[in-house]
DNA sequence: CATGAATGAGCTTTCATTCAT
DNA sequence: AATGAATGAAAGCTCATTCAT
């Protein structure tokens, strides 16, 4: 969107990628701070320094500048490689553990799901930006453990990844912590089901 | 002077207890469907069909307001008893899925977890009335069980009830709808972690 | 009001005339303290421990009770007599001086003079109670030391009483405390323009 | 990045000063008239022309507000000068008696002075504007008097100001109203005691 | 293009007063 | 007579958005 590809440069001053930078950080910051209702434009534009018509001619309004600080969100985990299927499950789920709570416990997702009735567009993304690439991540170690013969036929994968990942929810849930040693027990507990024969 | 007869009637005006009850049941449903921050006394008074000070007459501002409201959530769903234990976990599970959406999906959760930092009261009543007690049914199935020599000496029952409970809440935030058939799919694969001896 | 002079009591509960000196008190208390406008009916009923109606009942307005508060004003300082003019204006100014900062400086005067076009009876009772009361004494002084002959003829002992009095009011203007020694200084300083007779 | 010239422009859309202005004169009418806590911004900002939140963009509160009303406050009368020392402490009161009921007799003071334990800054400002300001011309009056030796040697000026100015807050006070020719007698019957010798 | 100015609508809270018991 | 409950109106302040330069 800024780089023309034409040869031509547009007229009048071009937009500084900087600025669009640091405004998305800031809403991204107070999204997850303050969640969505009680984020408001000016503070974003004060703290970033810019103005409000700034924001505004790079974004429609309010939904679309969340929206797209949560496009900014990456999943910064790199994908594990410890030689075991369950190492490396326990690995990504310790990975999760750690960027799960970061920057403000779980208000960002509180905030996404509160607003699910009102700016459904903030949950749609959080998911194909956050949640579904962190599932994939399970999924695919699970998916070459299962053709590998690891895994017992007709395992539901999706299932143990809800679990697995809905662990940690629960627990916050219930405590606001997450203990060490967590993402071990997790997988000792389910592993159990998806490799066993008999009974 | 003399002492009053067993029923003690207080002076002025008596209140109209159904008044009180309507408020609070205009906040929770205010709560769950605009979230803590939207939600404005002003509307809840026009809702409930009384003035604001009427409410504030009550409680003293807005945040009492809303953790009275979460104050009368009870847990409605009973104990059950279907002869075994993975009957008793699938039938508990199942009522968890079906009280957990209502009435918005997971919007109630979302604004207590959003609301953390700056409404802690919210997310501790949360806790008080629905997590704790939900936790406990499942603990006290899982304990009954242990105690009867079903289960694997050692098996952690809090790390079982995450991997359960944790599940629905996975799975709302990945799909926003939970599949029929999904509370036995759990218990299926977290059983063999808590049952089986050898591997 | 509240003693009747016929025999025959009157039906019903009677008015419990400590009651009455309470609310009256501390409305006078906080007319002083948060001036007119800030001074609520609330605050008056919780602190005097009675109900608004009971307010009401004696009185019919926020207006009404705060004239009544004034109205129990009395002056509290006694005639001196020292055997002098001189002492017994200086004297009565520092008598004046020692009451006229209770309890709040000259926020009860202030509120008052600020409330002349919204309430103007505060003031009328004000000056009835307090100003005039206190303009006597001096000019009883004035009076009778005239009557003897020690002041010169056509002396305007009215204007006399007002450069003495005003004078603390203007000193607490420009800096809200009276110095030690201040009355003795406005007699001297007053003094030879009531008593000379050539120039 | 090379230095603007001369005249700076500010960016964006530049303020209207009339506003200001307007704003700040509604707010000295409310403050005198109202008195500071009956005045409202609502009201302020209807009878001025703008939205509330004009307002406070040019003042962060209320009081912010006041205060700067205070500010535009000027000393209106020029210095005097009659060729004698009494026709000019004469001509200066007459000027103080009659900008001094403008425009709603003391209220303003009062209003202050009500204040004074709420909203220190409006006596302050009240203060360094006009009370200050007032008494200096008496006393630069008064004090080259002293030094063409008119006066008697320590004879206490600032005395002699309280007693000329404060003579009519005592005589508002009592009446209401300032009679013509109060001026004239308040010096006559001062000035014997700024200069007499013997007694 | 970016700015500071402006706005209508909304927020939580408090007030003087009246009602019902 | 006295109480607690109720209310309409208003307060100070903030928000998302648009305007004018």
């Amino acid at each position: 969107m800024v780089a023309k590809t034409s040869v031509e440069k547009s007229a009048g001053r071009p937009r500084d990628p900087e600025t669009e930078r640091r405004i998305l950080e800031v809403t991204l910051r107070h999204l997850a701070e303050e969640g969505y209702s009680r984020m408001s434009l000016d503070n974003i534009a004060l703290a970033a320094g810019v103005s409000k018509p700034t924001i505004y001619r790079r974004w429609p309004g309010k939904a679309d500048l969340a929206t797209a600080a949560l496009r900014t969100l990456q999943l910064a985990e790199p994908p594990v490689d410890t030689g075991t299927t369950t190492g490396d499950l326990i690995a990504t789920l310790e990975n999760f553990s750690r960027s799960l709570l970061r920057p403000n416990g779980l208000s960002l997702i509180g905030t996404v799901l509160a607003e699910e009735a009102h700016t459904p567009e903030l949950l749609a993304l959080f998911r194909e930006r956050l949640v579904v690439p962190r599932r994939q991540m399970l999924l695919a170690i699970l998916d070459r453990a299962k053709r590998r013969g690891e895994l017992r036929r007709g395992a539901n994968l999706d299932v143990a990844v809800n679990l697995l990942v809905g662990a940690f929810y629960a627990r916050y849930l219930a405590a606001s912590a997450i203990p060490a040693g967590f993402p071990r027990e997790l997988v000792a507990m389910v592993w159990p089901g998806l490799v066993r024969q008999r009974r």
